[in-house]
DNA sequence: TGTACATCAGTGAACGCGCGTTCACTGATGTAC
DNA sequence: TGTACATCAGTGAACGCGCGTTCACTGATGTAC
């Protein structure tokens, strides 16, 4: 039964794209490896030539999630104008596609489970943030006049992101209320910034 | 070994009380009853004469921890100056006492869990927020130039409280690391608002 | 290039364990007379 | 107020179940000659 090396790589893979959807739908706690593996198409038994453990799976399936959303940001900047780039950003990560969707945000899908994690899984998630909020800032940057960079445009894509990922955890808590919609739609007019050529306020 | 109703008030008080510390340490799924009735001082068997399932004492455990909220977010409004009532929520709620509580906020504690929880929950959950909503409004409201008030009052406080939210929920999965305080600290920043009085902006 | 053998991806049963829930039982509390 | 009995809070063992992990086994792949 042993697979050649690229049918390896490839199981190992799907093993991580298939768990990104599970975390997503049922929690990690919530995922059992008997059904992420049926998921994949195998048997148990064979998870652990592919990870040490489940930890180390949750590790890797959350990195790969946060490089998803990081590559998926970062191309709305570098096609089209980089001062809409911010906006762009905000309206894509606050839409109702990305509240229903199975994959998206590990922060928002899995937060308060990550905030209890243990150490493999705990940096992958500190780095991942960091790097998150570096692209805001830089997109940021971009969009506002050069008097507010610095600092402050941490600071304001911190709140910017930190605001994010609650409005998406808060709307799906209240999915099926009208609450849902609206937080979606009243933190993305908040968060959304005016482009720096025209300054009215 | 029948108790007094006086008794057996307390004793389901007393689970409950436990709960929220338990779920807040180690999550809902994270929190066994046997463990759970055990830090309440009893055997697991004990439990189904207080409530009818896990499902409906999370339920009236998130229940308690939003109305304690509301509380000691009202008494900050009702002590002192009014237009104080915004700042002074915001600055309790970002703080590391806060962070490293054992009780406080449960979307911050439980949020991704909450938004995959079942009815009894999810009612529960739904309403809270919205009370909590409601309180942050008036109290932006009564800090805030008249001209601000209305819909964008309510905007600003969804913003607000889910940038909150967020933010203690980072702050806890990166604590350790320095991004931790960092977050807090950003987030108050942005949040505070200026008292009507003086309006240098 | 062809053969012989070591490697190892995947199977499926089994491990000990803790889960949420049920149940027969105990004995103090509450109630009816 | 005192007695007899029903109620029911709490005990602790047991239920079926799924968890993460281990393991002997299979047979195709990779490697050495």
């Amino acid at each position: 039964m042993r697979k050649s090396k690229v049918e390896t790589a490839a199981t190992r893979q799907k093993i991580i794209e298939v768990s990104r959807t599970e975390f997503r739908r049922h929690g990690i706690d919530g995922s059992g490896l008997t059904a992420l593996m049926a998921a994949a198409g195998m048997t148990q038994g064979g998870f652990y030539k592919h990870f040490s453990s489940k930890a180390q799976l949750v590790a890797e399936a959350t990195k790969a999630s946060v490089d998803d959303q990081l590559a998926k940001l970062g191309a709305l900047g570098a096609s089209g104008d980089p001062g809409e780039a911010f906006n762009a950003s905000v309206a894509t990560y606050l839409s109702v596609q990305h509240r229903d969707e199975e994959s998206g945000c590990p922060y928002a899908a899995l937060g308060s489970e990550l905030a209890r994690a243990e150490e493999p899984v705990k940096s992958v998630a500190v780095e991942g943030f960091e790097r998150t909020l570096a692209l805001l800032t830089e997109q940021l940057e971009a969009a506002q006049p050069a008097a507010l960079m610095g600092p402050a445009s941490r600071d304001q894509a911190m709140l910017s992101l930190c605001a994010m990922m609650g409005a998406m955890t808060v709307a799906r808590m209240t999915e099926g209320d009208a609450l849902s919609e609206e937080v979606l739609a009243a933190v993305r007019r908040q968060l959304i910034v005016e482009p720096p050529s025209k300054s009215s306020d």
